[in-house]
RNA sequence: GCGGCUGUAGCUCAGGGGAUAGAGCACCAGCCUCCGGAGCUGGGUGUCGCAGGUUCGAAUCCUGCCAGCCGCGCCA
């Protein structure tokens, strides 16, 4: 990334405090180029301070301004805007160099996200989940920060076990038999198919009524639960076997979209290392809970929030961290574990290559094994100076409970570094509901709801690789239409990036504080507001190129010099401006992550790369070059293609979106 | 009850003090002997949920209300 205007705007500032002392200058965009490159309202405020008219003040703000390196021109306009204009031509060479992204920054950025449960197919919340995590990393990656991925695996908990007991009971497998269904998922998954997850997504749903006719079967449910937590006999053996093979299978799917981890760290060594009895320790010291004498919490070990929150009876609010059985609550874990995220557990896992699978390339993903049973050469992991847990927004609660249970600890620095990157929920409208499960009986009520949730105990829902093969289909059919003379594997290859950039587009388009209500003639677009509409802009501009070298033998390195020797003024008076305004839009986009980071919301810069990508397409249609008789209006003109491609690229790396050679 | 989020065009959504409130979809009409239509150009719609307030200026900030959704468990 080419930050044009972050320097501009100290130079500008520091000229205005010349003239009038402000602690912060205000700059925005003008709305048209024709105005200018860079703007400032400031003499709106100064001039309720100066007690004159605005319009005067920034005839003296725009003055000083003038006199600044690479500023060709300032004007006035409106009650008052000051508006700048920049070098054109030393800009585009600019944008054309060296790479001038920022150098790394200190400490390590933790980001969990994926976090599926390993009972059966990851869905396409799952994909929202995924999707926004990863944008995260690689704009955190862009900016500087050393970043490690993680996705926490819930190996014990109670959606293994009902698996578990589906297989056992509902299924009448043993482990040998789970073994086999498993290779047999295997098989399928070579081919294309869906895995053990797949099987696993209805087999999961049947459990719950079975429940259902019988609630004495629950305690099946907690002799598994049991098993799992001791890891012995039978039953734990299923579960294990169970909950890695379906985590390949998650693994696979994720790798589909380009999205990949660092280190899975699972519940199951969370107990085995003992790090709750770690925590508890640290918890008790340091007054962060105490045992209740009374009250509704009796027997337990609370903790007072330090909110003002409180229930219904106006008594000061609690939470329980260890129950009067002695066993320890979600949260209590989850402080555990945000504790080691950070280093301050005083204990660590241990790790090993991930046992499962490894991705194509041979490597793979580190995971957390038992005492005993780790490497010991591995990276080391944790001990970041910020986390962010991408989790949806019902966990909001949970997630504050945890930051202050650092808080109360003394750590009001991780606290604070503890960011819920919280999302809305992806759900069905009743009419994509019944349009894929048209056998769903659903009541008066649901119908007349705006969305219904995914239900994996319903087996509602959408499996995230159904969605991808939908999607890889439909774009096969697409590229076969357009590019006939496409060998197989490149056309596969081309409708896989296609299938990606429509599916990450799709899941990144809305702000995510809305509910997704999944439609599947929207996800399955690529005409409009689409990835593949912003894949196609910069595939015309490789068109341009691969042409310039087809008929003038002028290569992408050639075409580069020739753009970069160009001057921008050669452009003549009419179309100048549009060319200049491709130009501004590209320049933006150093303002765009950073902003995105800050707000954490990512729609931004899918807009931003939609807007480029639309400016890019009217001006392909506007001005040729390959048709350009004046070679220097052409090299401009390239010049200014070049710019916006760059920045369309690397935006859409930012989202994860590939280009295609072609399409 | 308490807390959070959402309410903008027919539909899906951007915009979150500042220049004339915008996109996409859908609908209609145009556009290539080309750098391939996954495109471009036009066409028109809005009490920005309602009511007050702050401000030179409010879709945007504040207060109240209405509607919908989500949380608030000795579940995970």
């Amino acid at each position: 990334m080419i930050d044009l205007f972050t320097a501009l705007r100290g130079e500008i500032a520091r000229a205005i405090r010349g003239v009038a002392d402000l602690d912060d200058v205000p700059f925005e965009f003008p709305p048209d180029p024709a105005l200018g490159d860079l703007a400032t309202p400031v003499a709106f405020s100064l001039a309720r301070v100066l007690r004159r008219a605005p319009r005067q003040i920034a005839e003296e703000l725009a003055e000083r301004i003038r006199e600044l390196p690479g500023v060709a021109g300032v004007e006035v306009a409106g009650p008052g805007y000051v508006n700048v204009r920049i070098d054109r031509t030393a800009a585009v060479r600019r944008l054309l160099g060296p790479d001038e992204s920022p150098p790394p920054r200190p400490g390590k950025v933790v980001v969990e996200h994926t976090n599926i449960n390993p009972n059966k197919a990851a869905h396409i919340g799952h994909l929202r989940n995924a999707i926004l995590g990863d944008t995260l990393v690689r704009c955190l990656r862009a900016t500087g920060h050393l970043v490690e991925v993680q996705n926490y695996i819930d190996d014990t908990g109670v959606q293994v076990a009902d698996v578990v007991v589906a297989l056992t009971e509902l299924a009448g497998l043993d482990a040998a038999g789970v073994r086999e269904l498993i290779e047999r998922g295997e098989e399928r998954a070579a081919s294309g198919g869906g895995g053990v997850d797949h099987d696993l997504w209805d087999l999961y749903a049947r459990v719950t009524a079975w429940y259902g006719e019988d609630e004495t079967r629950l305690a099946k449910r907690a002799e598994v639960l049991h098993a799992l937590e001791r890891r012995e006999g039978p039953l734990a053996e299923i579960g294990a076997l169970v909950a890695m093979a379906v985590v390949r299978c998650h693994l696979r799917t994720m790798l589909r979209l380009g999205v990949r981890y660092d280190v899975l760290p699972r519940e199951s060594d969370i107990l085995a290392h003992r790090f709750w009895e770690q925590a508890f320790g640290l918890l008790r010291e340091s007054g962060a809970i105490r045992f209740a004498e009374e009250g509704k919490a009796a027997g337990c070990w609370v903790m007072d929030l330090p909110h003002d929150e409180e229930d219904e009876d106006g008594e000061k609010y609690e939470k329980i961290i260890v129950r009067s059985n002695g066993t320890v609550t979600y949260v209590g874990k989850d402080i555990a574990y945000q504790m080691w995220k950070f280093g301050l557990l005083g204990r660590d896992f241990e790790y090993a290559p991930f046992r499962a699978w490894a991705y194509p390339d041979g490597t793979r993903p580190w995971q957390t094994v038992p005492p005993g049973e780790g490497e010991p050469d591995h990276p080391e992991f944790g001990r970041a100076t910020r986390v962010y847990n991408v989790i949806d927004v019902r966990q909001s609660y949970l997630q504050r409970v945890v930051a202050a249970g650092l808080e109360r600890l003394g750590h009001a620095e991780q606290a604070r570094e503890s960011i819920h990157f919280s999302y809305e929920m992806v759900a069905l409208s009743p009419r994509t509901a019944l349009m894929l499960q048209p056998e769903l009986r659903l009541t008066e009520e649901e119908l007349a709801r705006p969305w219904l949730d995914m239900s994996g105990r319903r087996g509602l829902g959408v499996k995230a690789d159904d969605l991808l093969d939908m999607l890889e289909r439909k774009a096969l059919e697409e590229v076969r239409n357009r590019a006939p003379e496409a060998p197989a594997d490149e056309a596969e290859r081309i409708a896989h990036e296609i299938a990606i950039g429509a599916l990450r587009y799709y899941m990144l388009r809305h702000t995510r504080n809305k509910v997704v209500a999944f439609d599947v003639d929207q996800a399955l677009a690529f005409e409009g507001e689409t990835g593949p509409y912003c894949q196609y802009a910069a595939v015309r501009i490789s068109r341009i190129l691969d042409k310039l070298e087809e008929r003038e033998g002028l290569d992408r390195g050639g075409a580069l010099g020739l753009a970069r020797e160009a001057d921008f003024a050669a452009i003549p008076g009419e179309g100048r401006l549009e060319h200049w305004g491709l130009v501004l839009e590209a320049a933006r986009l150093p303002e765009v992550v950073p902003a995105a980071l800050e707000s954490l919301e990512f729609a931004t810069i899918a807009k931003y790369a939609f807007d480029l990508a639309r400016a890019i397409n009217g001006f392909y249609h506007r001005w040729p070059v390959l048709q350009e008789k004046d070679p220097a209006t052409r090299a401009a003109r390239l010049a200014v293609l070049l710019v916006a491609d760059r920045s369309l690229r690397e935006a859409l790396d930012l989202m994860g979106i590939p280009v295609p050679a072609r399409m």
